[in-house]
DNA sequence: GCGCCTTTGTAAAATCGTTGTAAAAAGGGC
DNA sequence: GCCCTTTTTACAACGATTTTACAAAGGCGC
């Protein structure tokens, strides 16, 4: 379940919004000024924050640009008063992903909170399947269809993802290396292909005959959902 | 260090952006108008370029259309305001890669910037066809019209796609080797010979009378698309 | 101790470069 | 043009080498 943060001073919109969000399955929390509300945005950690670009005390804006320095990536819903200047600059410079214009509808407000979300964690909810297999992102979960888990391990987790996000490209070893073990550790290419040999084990329907992790000779491996 | 050119007529969109983009490790250039644009994208060769869609002299439009109708390849993400339109087919008609609507979430940003380049980078999802095969670079892949796969051995894939890169042109054996087989091993000139051999058996429809794989007597190969 | 990661040994598979020989092309003298 | 010689290329086959698959062992952190 995912939480939304609504810092806004008037209380009956904040509870208005809140209903409406509760009803569409959200989690909500509430703020009354930008001191609370960044604050909360710290310790709570929710998935986005709507908030009213004029508050008492810590302005919207400043809200923004605080949790932006803090390079907190947190995504942001500007709500904006009839007349108020907002633009797409405004908007940029401050780090908010998208803004409202009072009055909107409920149904406008949940479409732009979907959208912003969507696109800040493309992996949010996304299930990727192949074969009988399901890959749960958000859970870091692997299933079979039926529901029995394949147990993976952290690294033989993150080389599937890695090849679920590059698939139907040839890899060489080293750049699988660089991009799932990262720069600083640098372990034996064929660490590749052991790992490579589990995940086929466990995923394969056929280990001897792979259907989607494919090996490329004198290159790499390819993967194919 | 990826150098990031960004199309706009607003300055301070140009300067937020940049800092942003700047921030995040990219080199970034920047052009107020379409004409100045054109010829940054030239003697810069920057990774990527930003363009307005609406811009003033050169649109985004003719730029991208400039740029491609010149063979440039360089990738073009495309910025339009709300209201415009801009769908897939428009995309495509005007070679570019991306869009983003305005106002968009530098998170967004970031994310097309980073996906287009990667895209982008090796051999971008390019096809070269020939006759009635398809290379295809991305997925080291070569395959028959109707979908077969050829299979190739990494020496002949690596030849081939060096042939790909310099068709039409008269190549010695000693070019083809140190290209191919690098400076360090040095294998007979004759090994050229028995490669192409095999090249032709797997991609010529008729062995006997190459049409594609032509042999320059007394000097080497020449490769005709 | 246990789980996980990495390394390493080894067998199997795939590929490479070489070479022998036949065929084709070029060159030269008539 | 024609024939013969020389040079160059085409092709198949083979042994050597490289690469991959897999299992098992060592090492590290919790």
């Amino acid at each position: 379940m995912q939480t939304i943060l609504v810092i806004d001073d008037d209380e009956s919109l904040r509870d208005t919004i809140g209903l409406m969000l509760e009803r569409e399955g959200f989690r909500v929390l509430q703020a009354a000024d930008g001191k609370l509300g960044l604050e909360k945005v710290l310790s709570m950690k929710p998935a986005l924050v709507l908030v009213d670009l004029r508050l008492p005390g810590l302005s919207g804006v400043e809200v923004c640009k605080e949790l932006r320095a803090m390079r907190n990536r947190t995504p942001i819903v500007v709500l904006s008063a009839v007349g108020e200047e907002m633009d797409k600059v405004l908007l940029l410079e401050i780090g908010a992903d998208d803004y409202l214009v009072k009055p909107f509808g409920t149904r406008e407000l949940l479409a732009r909170i979907r959208a912003v979300l969507r696109r800040a964690s493309p992996d949010a909810g996304q299930q990727i399947a192949f074969s009988d297999t399901i890959v749960d992102l958000e859970r870091r979960l692997v299933l079979r269809r039926g529901g029995e888990e394949v147990k993976l391990t952290p690294a033989e987790y993150n080389l599937l993802t890695f090849f679920l996000h590059n698939s139907d490209r040839a890899l060489t070893r080293d750049v699988i290396l660089n991009s799932v073990w990262g720069y600083e550790s640098f372990p034996n290419t064929r660490t590749v292909d052991a790992h490579v040999v589990r995940l086929r084990q466990k995923l394969e329907p056929d280990h001897n005959c792979p259907r989607h992790f494919l090996t490329v000779h004198g290159v790499g491996y390819r993967f194919v959902p």
